[in-house]
DNA sequence: GCCAACGTTGGC
DNA sequence: GCCAACGTTGGC
């Protein structure tokens, strides 16, 4: 069981739209760094458990967890002329780009905000989301610091 | 809106 | 392979 946090802008897709999707499921998209997708790809395993993180919003945080339902493959949007992901450079016998499928596992009661998580680094870990200059969108989470930022959030 | 930090691109 | 220019991310 590996542990993850995914970053995704509210106002582009968030925890409310995640919520009203079918089974409460939706491919995470658009994803156009190589580390990140490496993890995706290479690393990610169903029944993992990823954070939810809002970015590029007041305030920016964790609102909840999500469980990876379906395994890496070819991102489609890179193949889609009308999708703003595409990528003419990811051939569909040669993709450049992959994603897995997330379903939303619960909701915090409260948002833990990155200012929070910033009062509490030393409780935290090691923990890449703090780390200076950190931009990844995807990023491993060690079980220790899942645990702690689960007890914030309210159990 | 600002800007630091980083990633990508492309000329050489 | 170097590196300057440019684009993006994302907190503030």
């Amino acid at each position: 069981m590996n542990y993850w946090l995914m970053k995704s802008e509210p106002s582009v897709f968030g925890i409310d739209d995640l919520a009203t999707r079918p089974k409460r499921t939706e491919p995470w998209d658009g994803v156009r760094n190589y580390q990140a997708r490496n993890m995706m790809r290479d690393q990610m395993r169903r029944h993992d458990l990823a954070f939810l993180y809002h970015s590029n919003c007041e305030p920016p945080g964790i609102v909840g967890t999500m469980e990876i339902v379906r395994e890496s493959y070819p991102d489609p949007t890179a193949f889609d002329p009308e999708s703003k992901y595409y990528d003419p450079k990811s051939d569909p016998d040669n993709p450049r780009w992959y994603l897995v499928d997330v379903r939303l596992k619960r909701r915090f009661k409260r948002m833990v905000t990155l200012a929070e998580l910033r009062d509490r680094v030393d409780e935290l870990g090691d923990f890449t989301l703090l780390r200076r200059g950190n931009r990844l969108s995807v990023m491993p989470v060690e079980a220790a610091t899942w645990q702690r930022i689960v007890e914030l959030a309210g159990g």
